[in-house]
DNA sequence: TAATTTGGTTTATAAAATAAATCTGTTTAT
DNA sequence: ATAAACAGATTTATTTTATAAACCAAATTA
């Protein structure tokens, strides 16, 4: 797939819950982790799973704090996510270019 | 994910290879196995399976024919696969539209 | 006629997604 | 005060998917 017509698509963001995700930060700059689970409607398991992913990749940064007494997970995309979220939208256009303009 | 902002993406149609494939089939509207294994740069293994499945799904026809005496498996985008992959890209613009306006 | 190449398919392995189970602590009801 | 239910997650197990490796049949080349 490393050819000239089609950039590689980077696996970490290539899914469909991480990338819900990162464009959710890319809005909020902020959201913690029962906003994230309502609005994508994902399971709590498969959520936890995913952000580790993004955090191990250094695309988000979590934060585990306390609102009230209740466990609070704070997440903010960093510079790199960014830049790799931009950079996947990029490669897909190399995809999908064809079928906007019909 | 079933929820009013991000869009259901069609599994079948979010893998690298396959996207790939229906993309290219969206070009050029017919195409033999050699010359999709050479655009996609994919082993033949990967590409046989994802054109069965690409196939089992009915998003593509594959014929097989011979060029000559050596054996040519032709493909073709289906109706139902231009509608999906129409749909697909519908879809991904739910989560990467604010991207683009960055 | 023995390699080698072409055009694939099948099988096995690795990785990913997802669901189910579990855990810690809190709130509510009894 | 105690049990039951709930919130906010994490961990483990299972299923699915992607990918690579091995294989096969026919054709070509040496």
């Amino acid at each position: 797939m490393e050819q000239k017509q089609f950039k590689p698509l980077d696996p970490l963001l290539h899914s469909e819950l991480r990338l819900a995700v990162m464009s959710l930060l890319l809005e909020v700059e902020e959201a913690d982790f029962v906003y994230l689970k309502k609005q994508t409607d994902a399971t709590a398991g498969n959520l936890s799973v995913q952000l580790d992913k993004l955090s191990g990749a250094g695309y988000i940064e979590v934060e585990k704090t306390f609102r009230g007494k209740k466990p609070c997970t704070l997440c903010r995309m960093t510079d790199k996510g960014h830049e790799a979220f931009l950079a996947y939208v990029d490669a897909l256009q190399s995809y999908i270019l064809q079928a906007n303009k019909q």
